[in-house]
RNA sequence: GGGCGGAUAGCUCAGCGGAAGAGCACCUGCCUUACACGCAGGGGGUCAUAGGUUCGAACCCUAUUCCGCCCA
């Protein structure tokens, strides 16, 4: 059979995910026979398209599954969606923008229902793109956060913590975006490092003269300040306190206070208090019972209580009254200042610290439980450094803000009742308030955090909260394959959550994957203009390519550099598969697989070599699949592949295949080729599915898919002595031929060329033994003609001086005998430095008493080895110059 | 300010206690009937700095300097 000189993905991978799909190959049923091994994806946001991240991500997703199948699992991936609130009812506000229509001159009903529109046009957009990267997810159980199951699940988690007292509501510091107008919680602040100032101001001091200076980077919340305060520690200041001073550009007396919180290096030590707009001022207050002044609305304007300043955005409000405190003369100096300022995630807009009232989540009680699992090690983090970022977040938690000033989400349950203010929380819509029985309630405006609902996925996707047999069966998970930014948001939530509604962890595992950056090594940003865009890639130099770089650059705790030129040269490892297979296909014509290696009898050296590297790379690969070492098996299979597979092995082969060494041979031959070939495709299957599907095919391993096949076993056909000297002997023909090469280019001997005559001088019987034998692969491999046993220099030859023995090639006249002596004078003085190395090693007496007794042995053979090696040399030397 | 990670060949990274490695890039030859998306050969490193532990350190410890990231 004669298959394309090129490998050309586009159709094939086309045509075999289909067919996986029809076959069922990815649908998972519980079966209490099989052996479970589920994954949830970490749902794309429903508007997104697959970038760079989530194609490693589901790379690695993918490699396991298909992996575990093999493995004999009963492989569940469940797919899906997130509704990811801010950003889908952005790009719906976007669309209707367009239409010239604002999203609040349409009811909430018919917005939502706009959106809903939206999702059932574009939201399948990243599915489709995950099937063209392979992912063998279970799409007959692809969930929406937003499914009418999922959204139960979302209610009844709310109702059952509002109950117990995890969930309540208050008037609180929260963090306001002015743009997205809604809360976000603490997490969802991006703190950007940033030039700004500091200014100095003063405030009169009230029955006496002279002022108080506070230093502030937002002059423009003067007008809520409500206290000055001291640090009770600060001796300085300390005898201010009880004091008044007179708030500048307004008529507000406020008092002089002590409080813990006041950082006394901190400008002057002395801190001005705005409740409303600061969230330790806010604590501050509450400590001394002060009033809250807003001065700055939810567009982040300044309100009535600015006076003149009303209706001024906040940034303008600073400047203007930087300029009138300065005019009042009481602006003592400004200075430059550097300090974080929070900025929404989602639009990049400063943030605004704003009293509202939300909704929260009591989290304390749950981050408990949830450390607790993770150090009795029910769940493991791979790489481990994790589990310390993970417990410095727990044990420093927050109380979760959960409710959002969106249309687009889970609406919060809770009712208010007109008549006596009651708030009833309820799965279901209730008529009544539950108090007094009124009708007139109204239900909360709000929405949760897509966070909230994305936090139960790995239970709420199995039918939670009914007693599902997946549920039963599935739960918890297996793995967990996810980036570290998404820790906090996702992974320890979810922890939380799978504890307090299952009882159990949601996963066993937490494989915690790198960020994708671009060959300079930033981060892939559009509007950096640095992506790479999968879709692209996939296009280019299909799914196989991509995955194999990815899989090829993960290294556990390091981002990966991502480049064009990485992934062309894992296309190149893709053609080169499919001509391996190209040549072994040519030769297996005829060929009836018998799946029985030869008798050993008919095995020469290369066959067995490659017989053993072939189950010791099934052993690797397994592990390093085992420990979730993607990067390191990838690269195994590449150069066992490309270095061992085809540089060697198949070149050796090649005179058997053609039936140089006869019939038997040419069979043994065959025979290893299909068995090497049978491993490798299974082998390689996980990262590079598609390739090795149809390969599988055109040998002819079997009509079920290859990932129906069993994962290899590691077949130890020879013993521990066999396999070292089959290692050793291997080595001694290749390092043998190596140096005939080598100087032949010493010699610039044409490659075409054969040269007449390789004479060969062993130290030894087993060398002697080895090259004999292997005669005919040394002039195969080195183009030579002839080789001959010698005990000293032919003429007209140069030398390669070789643990094993010396090798002379015969090149005639053409060899210029100064610079051979200068070639062999330069190799004996590196052997002279090993020499004196281990020299100096032997003569020492505390290596000989301390170091292992094998060390020893080989550092005595390693200066015998150097010390024969140089006397080979200068024997050599001599016989040039006489010559 | 607290924490984590990194510094090894031009680039990207392995190696984590017993003689410095790979891929890509580079240089020199070759279209040798599987593959030029290829083959063969080659050059290239005070393993960030300074101490320490050890018979022995790229590897373990301490400090320092840079570079990332996270949290205040």
């Amino acid at each position: 059979m004669l298959i394309p000189k090129e490998y050309e993905p586009k159709e094939i991978e086309q045509k075999w995910y289909e067919w996986w799909l029809k076959r069922g190959l990815f649908h998972a049923e519980v079966d209490e026979t099989k052996k479970p091994f589920s994954m949830v994806i970490p749902p794309p946001n429903v508007t997104g398209s697959l970038h760079m991240g989530h194609a490693l991500n589901n790379t690695l997703q993918d490699i396991v599954c298909r992996y575990k199948r093999m493995k004999g699992f009963n492989v569940l991936w469940i797919p899906g969606t997130d509704h990811a609130g801010i950003a889908t009812q952005n790009v719906v506000e976007r669309e209707l923008a367009k239409e010239g229509i604002q999203r609040k001159d349409i009811t909430r009903d018919a917005f939502l229902k706009k959106v809903w529109e939206w999702k059932h046009e574009y939201g399948g957009r990243i599915i489709s793109q995950l099937k063209r990267l392979g992912a063998s997810c279970d799409w007959t159980r692809e969930r929406f956060t937003m499914d009418e199951g999922l959204s139960r699940a979302v209610r009844c988690v709310f109702v059952r913590l509002y109950k117990e007292g995890l969930i309540y509501k208050g008037k609180y510091i929260i963090n306001w975006c002015p743009r997205c107008h809604t809360a976000l919680s603490d997490l969802e602040v991006e703190h950007v490092l940033t030039k700004g100032k500091l200014y100095y101001v003063a405030y009169p001091i009230e029955g006496e003269e002279g002022s108080v200076v506070v230093a502030t980077t937002r002059p423009e919340t003067i007008l809520g300040d409500v206290a000055i305060a001291v640090n009770p520690d600060d001796q300085e200041n300390t005898g201010l306190v009880g004091k008044k001073v007179r708030v500048p550009m307004t008529d507000r007396i406020v008092p002089i206070i002590e409080d813990q919180m006041v950082d006394p290096s901190f400008g002057t030590g002395l801190v001005k208090i705005t409740p409303a707009h600061d969230p330790n001022d806010f604590l501050v207050s509450e400590r001394h019972e002060l009033k809250l002044i807003q001065v700055i609305d939810a567009d982040g304007r300044m309100n009535e209580n600015a006076g003149p300043y009303k209706g001024m955005d906040r940034f303008e409000a600073r400047e203007a009254i930087t300029r009138d405190i300065k005019a009042a003369g009481l602006l003592v100096k400004i200075e430059d200042h550097e300090h974080a300022i929070g900025h929404c995630y989602r639009c990049n807009t400063v943030l605004e610290p704003f009293l509202s009232e939300q909704w929260f989540v009591r989290t304390e009680p749950l981050a408990k439980r949830a450390i607790e699992v993770v150090k009795e090690g029910q769940i493991r983090w791979v790489p481990e450094q994790w589990t310390n970022t993970y417990y410095q977040w727990m044990e420093n938690i927050r109380d979760w803000c959960i409710s959002r000033q969106l249309w687009w989400g889970h609406r919060i349950p809770a009712w208010t009742c007109d008549e006596c203010g009651h708030v009833t929380v309820s799965e279901e819509d209730p008529i009544y308030c539950e108090k007094c029985g009124s009708k007139e309630i109204k239900q909360d405006e709000d929405v949760l955090d897509t966070w909230f609902s994305s936090a139960l996925w790995p239970f709420s996707t199995m039918g939670w909260p009914d007693d599902t047999p997946e549920l039963r069966y599935f739960y918890p998970t297996s793995l967990l394959v996810t980036g570290f930014d998404i820790i906090f948001f996702w992974v320890a939530r979810m922890i939380m959550m799978g504890l307090k509604f299952m009882g159990d962890v949601p996963f066993r595992d937490v494989y915690i994957h790198a960020l994708v950056r671009d060959e300079k090594g930033q981060k892939m940003s559009k509007s950096k203009g640095n992506v790479i865009d999968p879709l692209d890639v996939i296009n280019e130099y299909g799914a196989d390519s991509l995955r194999f770089t990815l899989s090829s650059l993960t290294v556990q705790g390091r981002d990966i550099i991502l480049s064009a030129q990485k992934i062309e040269s894992c296309r190149h490892f893709m053609n080169k598969i499919w001509n391996a297979a190209r040549f072994a296909l040519m030769n297996l014509e005829g060929f009836e697989g018998s799946g029985r290696i030869a008798h050993k009898s008919d095995l020469r050296l290369h066959d067995k070599w490659i017989l053993m590297r072939a189950n010791q790379v099934t052993k690797e690969v397994t592990d390093f699949l085992e420990g979730y070492f993607f990067g390191e098996a990838s690269r195994l299979l590449y150069d066992f592949v490309w270095g061992e597979l085809c540089d060697w092995y198949i070149e050796m082969a090649k005179p058997a295949l053609k039936e140089e060494e006869g019939s038997d041979r040419k069979v043994a031959s065959q025979e290893i080729l299909y068995y090497v070939f049978g491993k490798v495709l299974l082998l390689l299957h996980p990262f590079i599915p598609f390739v090795t599907e149809e390969l599988w095919h055109i040998f002819g391993f079997s009509s079920n898919s290859i990932e129906e096949e069993s994962w290899p076993s590691v077949e130890e056909m020879f013993d521990e002595t066999t396999t070292a000297l089959l290692a050793k002997e291997m080595y001694i023909v290749q390092e043998t031929i190596r140096s005939a090469r080598n100087l032949r280019a010493e010699a610039n001997v044409a490659p075409q060329v054969v040269v007449p005559h390789l004479a060969f001088d062993p130290t030894d019987e087993t060398a002697a033994k080895v090259i004999a034998e292997n005669e005919d692969m040394i002039k195969l491999m080195s183009k030579v003609g002839q080789i001959s046993f010698v005990s000293r220099r032919p003429g007209g030859s140069l030398v390669s001086v070789l643990p094993w023995g010396n090798v002379y090639l015969i090149v005639g006249d053409i060899i210029d005998i100064p610079s051979e002596i200068e070639r062999l004078k330069k190799e004996k003085e590196e052997l002279a430095l090993e020499e004196q190395r281990s020299l100096s090693k032997l003569s020492n007496e505390s290596f000989l008493q301390k170091a292992p007794k094998e060390v020893v042995e080989k550092e005595k053979e390693r200066l015998k080895k150097a010390r024969e090696r140089i006397e080979r040399i200068d024997e050599n030397i001599t016989s040039l110059k006489e010559s």
